[in-house]
DNA sequence: AAAAAGTCTTAACATACATCAAGGAATTGG
DNA sequence: CCAATTCCTTGATGTATGTTAAGACTTTTT
């Protein structure tokens, strides 16, 4: 175990003591059952069709979630920076194919575990039942704001919604991929920003 | 206590059972901590902007989740039948204005639950952490599932996907309301089921 | 440095669905 | 059982966003 491996499963273990107290063996647990990946930019977790094996904690880097039709279109589910945790919960714990593709923005760094392993946690530290509870329950929130905000404001007002939740987004990952965030094509977000640009100059 | 009172309780018991085992005393506690509530057709349990104190169980009914737009627009989240939970996890656990609505489509009943008794009931039978650990994981996959379908699927689609899944829904709610749920307005829901129609004629 | 791959912009045209308007059918409630 | 709602359908027209095509600019790879 490198330095630098230490420097992941500490941001795991301040996460978790965010939410819960541990013991030196819970975080030598932790340690033990949470493994290192690294991955280079454009390299997936997993693809879509595959099995989510891992459930993983970025520690470094940045990720994108995204499903592709059957037109070939991609549709960005979520962006996931330090902290954030990537998956697909339906393949994770019922094996089905995963209806997600999980890709490195950049060189990129996580912390996996697979579902023996989480079981193996749960049992030995029965509190992060409850840190999972909450934290799956925040997912569900935030899934269901962006479902909300999808289905009842137009293009434009999701735009400006993204660009308030997360106002460094557009230096962060390239403007096709905002697009495919936002449910639209690239050439429309151009269009947009050129109207909304007019606009605010008029 | 009603013999009425106690199927609805036997109901929740049998849910929770087939996923834990009970104690006797964990039975008890079950009965005493949810309550049971009826609601008369169109009656709220709670309003788009107003806390979610409650969440609740549904017993018997039915009942749409949905939220009203800055346009007046109602957009449905879920309809939600026997065995289905109903709340706003934002709210109820956050204390923010609930961004939904909560309504009967019927004569209904559930059982309720508040904050405080949720954690009383998770102080003394932990085993209901993961329960709903894991339900609130299956209710993020079906949210997914529902996400990915509505960014990629046009309107057809979307339909098609629904009265597969849910092959009984024509007869449970009115048409508005599924055009409501596919995202659609009724008159876009009632042209195209004349072109279908026409189509399958041919 | 050159080539290749990826990214952004613009424009003309197409389309799915919204909007507006109105009348008829069905259901509900006094 | 009649009146009042609520619900459904149809048509004409509008609009946000998709589609296709092409060129310019940028970054990565060789």
């Amino acid at each position: 175990m490198t330095a630098n491996n230490d420097v992941a499963h500490d941001k795991l273990i301040a996460y978790f003591e965010k939410r819960t107290p541990l013991t030196e063996s819970d975080k030598q647990l932790i340690r033990k059952l949470y493994t290192i990946k690294k991955l280079k930019k454009k390299e997936f977790l997993f693809r879509q069709g595959e099995y989510c094996k891992y459930e993983g904690f970025v520690t470094a880097g940045a990720f994108r979630l995204f499903y592709t039709d059957d037109k070939g279109l991609e549709h960005v589910l979520y962006f996931a920076f330090e902290n954030w945790w990537v998956g697909d919960m339906a393949s994770f714990y019922e094996h089905e194919p995963s209806a997600l593709n999980v890709q490195a923005l950049q060189e990129s760094e996580l912390l996996v575990i697979d579902e023996q392993h989480k079981e193996q946690l749960y049992a030995q530290i029965p509190a992060l039942e409850k840190v999972f509870r909450v934290i799956t329950q925040k997912h569900l929130t935030v899934l269901q704001k962006r479902f909300l905000v999808t289905v009842s404001a137009n293009a434009e007002a999701r735009f400006n919604e993204l660009i308030q939740r997360c106002p460094t987004i557009e230096q962060l990952v390239p403007q096709h991929q905002i697009a495919s965030y936002l449910g639209i094509l690239p050439e429309s977000l151009s269009r947009m920003k050129k109207q909304i640009a007019k606009r605010e100059m008029g």
